[in-house]
DNA sequence: CTGTAGACTTCTGTATACAGTCGTGTGCCA
DNA sequence: TGGCACACGACTGTATACAGAAGTCTACAG
């Protein structure tokens, strides 16, 4: 819709927009060229994904997260996946689990050295199976929750096994949810999420000295 | 902050902006008697907090909950309520317990049959639960989810001896939370929410055939 | 030298005007 | 009589101008 919108929070995910950056509404609206109004509707919209955030002071700054609110996010984070594969076994249609399998192969394809859409096409299966939960405000929440974590490098695909590791975990979970035992794939969503965030976090607090990527 | 979001919200929450009901700008603005800009602002908050949607033709509407819907919206309230409460229980301070402790004397000394206030003082208990989880991002989910559910009337409170079983509910789950019993705490608030659904849901049918009501 | 007051600068909030788009209705032609 | 085209109207998106609040800097006085 908001075609600024839309820049600025691929700005923000991609760092062009740099954290602690002060968003003065003038100032974005020539870089961006355009006037202050739809500068003002991005940053209310931005606001509200929590991707920027306005300090006491009145001035509104991109976000910067703490290693602690990170690991805040993955909690709800892994919670909801958990809800989300549960859901999915329960509700699934047909469709569902060939979106799911079809996406799996394609990550299965991809050579993870290489690759440099390993991002993308994980997140990708992680949409697809929230979509299977067909539970609209979950998937709208888990949206929301994966544009604040993407703020940072997914370096963690890149682990040496990592990405065979994961294309395995799905695999489990399709079955799971193929077979309709909730309780599994809640349980295999769960831990998968946990890895991701140990490794995640691992790697958060590697980088904390080097300003320039936290 | 925004004083005409907060009016248009509440007007939302409190049936004064009919479900369904179009809203166009300009006569949004001549009816707060503010200009279009601010109109633009509130109606992408209230967008983004889903109580109005876009309808494909453009237009914007009060969103009208099927009750598929609200069972999706509690069914992700369970979850996260229930995420809330092992979390307090991990992390609580002794102030948490305090007010969890004080919100619900307070619970217990109101008479619900006459009482006006009974939404407002057991929506203080939950944002307490939800604050002890110090969970950031958590605590702003549920309060979306919260503003959604809103919505609709909450004349569940008002059946016979529900009051009463919610104070008891509540002292059970704030001891588990000061035990530090996180699977229990987690168990407790997810049954309280499911009855809660339970109720909710049976109401809501109910008033299906009464359109001003749902 | 330090504290206070006042003015200037800077930024956000609001109003309004203008442009572009989309749907609908009417009129004309086949 | 039916279909198509053109025009008008209504609504949203964008730009810009104006007002008000707040912070800072400087100058003057104690």
């Amino acid at each position: 819709m908001n075609q600024l919108y839309l820049t600025m929070r691929q700005d923000i995910i991609e760092g062009r927009l740099q954290v602690g950056e002060q968003l003065i509404e003038t100032t974005i609206a020539q870089r961006y060229q355009v006037s202050r109004t739809p500068v003002r509707e991005a940053l209310r919209r931005l606001e509200q994904d929590g991707l920027v955030e306005r300090s006491p002071r009145g001035g509104i700054r991109v976000k910067v997260w703490t290693a602690d609110e990170m690991f805040d996010l993955y909690e709800l984070r892994i919670i909801l996946e958990s809800g989300a594969a549960r859901w999915a076994a329960e509700r699934k249609t047909r469709l569902d689990v060939i979106r799911l399998r079809q996406t799996n192969e394609e990550m299965r394809k991809l050579d993870p050295a290489v690759a440099n859409n390993l991002r993308d096409v994980n997140l990708a299966f992680h949409e697809a199976l929230w979509r299977a939960s067909h539970n609209a405000p979950l998937i709208d929440t888990l949206g929301r929750l994966q544009r604040q974590i993407m703020r940072h490098p997914a370096s963690t695909l890149k682990h040496p096994g990592r990405w065979a590791a994961i294309v395995q975990e799905h695999d489990r979970l399709i079955e799971a949810i193929e077979r309709g035992d909730g309780e599994r794939a809640a349980n295999i969503a769960g831990e998968h999420m946990t890895e991701a965030r140990d490794l995640r976090l691992a790697n958060y607090l590697a980088d904390q000295d080097k300003p320039n990527l936290a």
